[in-house]
RNA sequence: GGGCGAAUAGCUCAGUUGGUUAGAGCGCCUGCCUUACAAGCAGGAGGUCGCAGGUUCAAGUCCUGCUUCGCCCACCA
């Protein structure tokens, strides 16, 4: 037999069989098997830098699903890709390169292309590598980028014809701006930040003469842009204000009070200056009553010439000098502390500029009716369920989404412009000439799309749309779409929207939104914050299998998680006792009498046909058995709580409970086959012949049975015991299971086994509170009562109670008398008495005994109570009430029999 | 302003459609190196389930209100 090391070291295993599941391309698809399809696409992560434990929690999700439904027999593909990152990578590059000195614009587009691609290469490997060591199962032989030429295809495809419908126009409209970036962003992209501010109120003139208005603001700079001062139509000053004009102060400018239903009359002074440059609600105020913007702040934040002596300032020092400027003319009326959500760039946390330019844009409420319909009709399901509101509430008030961007990494927007006629070309492919005066003279537009305008199409423009491929046919629709929370609005919404317009389905069924991972202050793990312990260290210290059982262990769907890697010490201690139990069940010097598992000539794999042991063995090792084996109860009872786990697990996974799914896992491999089975099979053992050889049977298939079901948790380590326990098997990552067998479930022998823990723990709880060594054998009396048969149910069981409670000398009768000088406890349907040789302290045990009874007493009483009440028999359902009145009877037994323990000590 | 989530043992969290004596891991206490595992084994202590009402035979679980914390959305001048 082959023998694991006595230590486990995860690092090395993993390694290893990273690059055997490579070589022997375990995970690679094939496209023309006729298994049924399952699919998932990895989210492709960012190329700007490593990965966090976010997204070990989100591939071991999927890295789960993807290997479970590998096992069930699916053919299986887990897409992997990576996402250029438009706005975050261009800016980490840009970065770097000052970091060297070389300005972005001293190195021209072209070069700082190369420079973004080198750069991707080498983040591209690191996230990889991050990957691989995670364990996730991808197939890296259908990697795709999202400017890899075929996506790139794709992205062009569908701008051309969104634009042919009429969803995708160009406008000079108020955008996000971010003066940092000198882009554009979209409404997603903009983080509200609550900050404390202040309210300005500022007196404007009448023009002529004879009084003012003050309006109050957060951002005096922009007075200099001022077009109006607008007031509620209902405004109990409107009447006599109407067609006033106003002087605007620093400039000179004469400016109309306009009125309009946008504005609050309770805020401030009621009366609102209106700026349509940079303001958003400005500006549709000022397209409504026909106003003209002024422009009075530039792209980079500075103030323009339009506003004279403040030209030139930047948008802070501006907001200064005007306020100094109006205090100097006694303008400035009142300042008041004010708390308010002002805009950052979600990348870069600088203050966003609203800023008119010219800007393409889609359309969004045609492409979100059909997103919102299948929602509701749940053909797109989330998980946990309330997302699927919170998708549906965005989806419903879905605003125009402004897609181009004034950057240099990204899709290039397929547009020329013919420098002789003017006229917009559209088009996939680079126009020879224009197709109006068939000059040649044309100039690409210089903007680039939204990244997320390319990730919207992932679930099918990575299997080759728009050709009609044999990969979207078998493949598309996905199976699940694993993801955070945060970018449902970002991502899963307009996928489910491309999906629908451009391959007329849904891109999945089902949405599961993992939990946010958190650091132990709360705050959410990100690269910028740099609070995220790298995966890659955590797996050095402890291997992945203990992380990923741990991430799975700890994440109730749709619970946010406060992580800290000393809670990776579950995973650890559950790993550690896995590898030991295997190094047991190996070590067992067994003389099993049948062929190596999976050796050539051995028996083929029955189909497990019963509940028996060998069966099971046979049909995971794919050998027989062997002859001359005897199985004990123990055997028949870990078999049928293995088949009672099997489908729990199933269960579980079927419907998102990762976490119970561990649960599950973890109880039964722990609790009941090391606690209880395994130390059960060493009575067998030392029997020798036929029973050892049933305890070791299956002690193997139980062992090996559990491999299989931890194996999509803990590839690794259940990889390296299956490859001691069955070296011909092949790879546990590639093996089929066909499932553990009904038949294995046995209800009355669990019942039994029930029974038989509880008097081996009572026992033990006994010698323990009465200081017996540990290692000292008593003798034991088992009083059954009368007549209820219990002697021949606990029979069997005589010389494990024995072995797990060292008992040497065990006597088990209805009605046994309690031996003089023994201390006793109360079952729910026996006693059992411990003769103690006159070591017993009386008192300590009138105590203990005296502590049982008054809590016994108190439950009685409850359930006497409640039995007692006719409302409750009348209204309670029967199977209840029956169950209520067992108890009872349990109880009162039990405190019977205390009370007169006690009685005895006198 | 609107919506959502959380509050259970010292700590981190489970607790599925209301129905046994509310569980786990860590920590704590006691005893054990029992030849798979001290990252372990056996035993134990520890909880008025945030607060106040209500529905029900029965509430940690359902309803209402409140408190604290967190998140999301909104043209918060």
């Amino acid at each position: 037999m082959p023998e694991l090391e006595k230590v486990y070291n995860p690092v090395e295993i993993e390694k290893k069989w990273t690059v055997v599941w490579r070589e022997r391309k375990v995970f690679t698809l094939d496209a023309q098997a006729a298994e049924t399809p399952f699919t998932i696409i990895l989210p492709p992560p960012n190329i700007t830098g490593s990965l966090t434990v976010g997204h070990a929690l989100g591939t071991t999700v999927q890295d789960l699903l993807c290997r479970w439904k590998r096992m069930k027999g699916f053919n299986v593909l887990w897409l992997a890709g990576m996402d250029h990152a438009g706005i975050a990578t261009q800016k980490v590059v840009e970065r770097a390169l000052l970091d060297q000195g070389i300005s972005k614009d001293a190195l021209g587009r072209e070069k700082f292309l190369e420079e973004c691609w080198r750069w991707k290469e080498k983040y591209h490997d690191r996230i990889v590598e991050q990957l691989g060591a995670l364990g996730a199962s991808l197939d890296w032989s259908r990697e795709t980028f999202t400017l890899d030429p075929g996506v790139s295809r794709a992205v062009r495809e569908v701008f051309v014809r969104l634009h042919r419908k009429g969803l995708i126009y160009r406008d000079r409209y108020i955008v996000n701006w971010c003066p940092s970036c000198g882009t554009a962003i979209s409404d997603e992209e903009v983080d509200f930040v609550e900050t404390h501010g202040k309210l300005y109120y500022i007196a404007y003139p009448f023009a002529e003469g004879g009084g003012e208005l003050v309006v109050g603001t957060t951002r005096p700079e922009t007075m200099l842009g001022d077009v109006a001062v607008a007031m509620h139509p209902g405004d109990k000053r409107a009447g006599a204000l109407e067609g006033k004009m106003l002087e605007l102060p620093l400039t000179g400018r004469i400016i109309p009070v306009i009125f309009d239903e946008a504005v609050d009359p309770a805020f401030g002074t009621g009366c609102l200056k209106v700026t349509p440059g940079h303001d958003a609600t400005d500006f549709l105020i000022g397209l409504r009553h026909r106003l003209d913007p002024v422009v009075v702040i530039d792209r980079e934040g500075k103030m323009n010439a339009e506003t004279g002596r403040f030209a030139g300032l930047d948008r802070r020092e501006a907001r200064k000098q005007v306020l100094a400027a109006l205090e100097e003319q006694g303008l400035l009326r009142k300042v008041d502390d004010y708390e308010h959500s002002i805009g950052h760039h979600d990348r870069c946390g600088t203050a966003i500029e609203p800023y008119i330019s010219r800007q393409w844009f889609l359309r969004m409420k045609t492409l979100a009716a059909p997103g919102i319909e299948v929602a509701k009709r749940g053909e797109v399901a989330f998980t946990p369920e309330r997302w699927g509101n919170i998708y549906l509430s965005w989806m419903e008030n879905i605003r125009d989404w402004c897609i181009s961007r004034q950057l240099w990494w990204g899709h290039r927007i397929p547009v020329w412009y013919c420098g002789d006629c003017e006229e917009t070309i559209v088009a996939v492919d680079v126009p020879a000439s224009c197709p109006k005066c068939r000059g040649t003279k044309l100039a690409q537009d210089e903007d680039v799309l939204d990244t997320w305008f390319s990730s919207w199409l992932w679930t099918f423009s990575p299997m080759g749309w728009p050709e009609k491929t044999k990969d979207l046919e078998a493949f598309h629709p996905t199976s699940v779409l694993v993801t955070g929370g945060d970018i449902i609005f970002f991502w899963v919404a307009r996928m489910i929207m491309a999906s629908l317009e451009f391959m007329g389905e849904v891109p999945f069924s089902t949405v599961y939104i993992t939990g946010i991972v958190r650091d132990t202050k709360g705050r959410k793990m990100s690269k910028s914050l740099g609070n995220s312990p790298d995966p890659i260290d955590i797996i050095g210290r402890t291997g992945a299998d203990a992380f990923r059982f741990t991430l799975m262990m700890l994440s109730p769907p749709g619970q946010d998680i406060m992580f800290d890697e000393s809670k990776v010490d579950v995973g650890k201690h559950f790993a550690n006792k896995i590898w030991n139990a295997a190094r047991f069940v190996l070590g067992q010097e067994v003389e099993l009498g049948c062929a190596e598992a999976g050796a050539p000539g051995a028996s083929p794999a029955p189909a497990p046909d019963s509940g028996s042991p060998a069966r099971l063995y046979e049909s995971i090792f794919g050998s027989a058995a062997g002859p001359d084996i005897e199985f004990g109860w123990e055997d028949r009872w870990i078999m049928s709580r293995l088949a009672r786990r099997a489908a729990e697990l199933g269960g579980h996974i079927d419907t998102y409970r990762f976490d119970e799914a561990s649960r599950t896992l973890y109880d039964f491999f722990w609790h009941e086959y090391c606690d209880w089975y395994l130390e059960l099979s060493k009575a067998a053992a030392r029997q020798g012949g036929a029973r050892a050889r049933g305890a070791a049977v299956t002690a193997r298939a139980v062992l090996g049975t559990s491999m299989i079901l931890l194996h999509p948790t803990m590839p690794f380590i259940t990889e390296e015991i299956w490859s001691m326990l069955a070296p011909r098997r092949g790879v546990l990552a590639g093996y089929r299971f066909p499932g553990v067998p009904e038949r294995c479930l046995d209800e009355e022998l669990e019942a039994d086994a029930a029974f038989f823990m509880e008097i081996v723990s009572a026992i033990r709880n006994l010698r323990q509170s009465f200081n017996i060594p540990p290692g000292k054998l008593v003798s034991a009396v088992i009083n059954c009562g009368k007549g209820r048969g219990i002697p021949a149910r606990l029979d069997r069981f005589r010389e494990q109670i024995g072995l797990l409670a060292k008992v040497d000398d065990l006597v088990v009768a209805d009605g046994a008398a309690k031996p003089p000088g023994s201390v006793a406890a109360g079952l729910s349907s026996v006693e059992i008495y411990l003769p103690l040789r006159g070591v017993v302290d009386i008192e300590v045990e009138k105590k203990r005994l005296g502590r049982d009874l008054e809590k016994i007493t108190r439950e009685c009483e409850k359930v006497e109570g409640r039995l007692k009440d006719a409302r409750f028999v009348e209204k309670a359902p029967s199977d209840v009430v029956e169950q209520e009145k067992n108890r009872y009877n349990e109880m009162s037994d039990k405190k019977q029999r205390i009370a007169r323990i006690l009685e005895d000590l006198g």
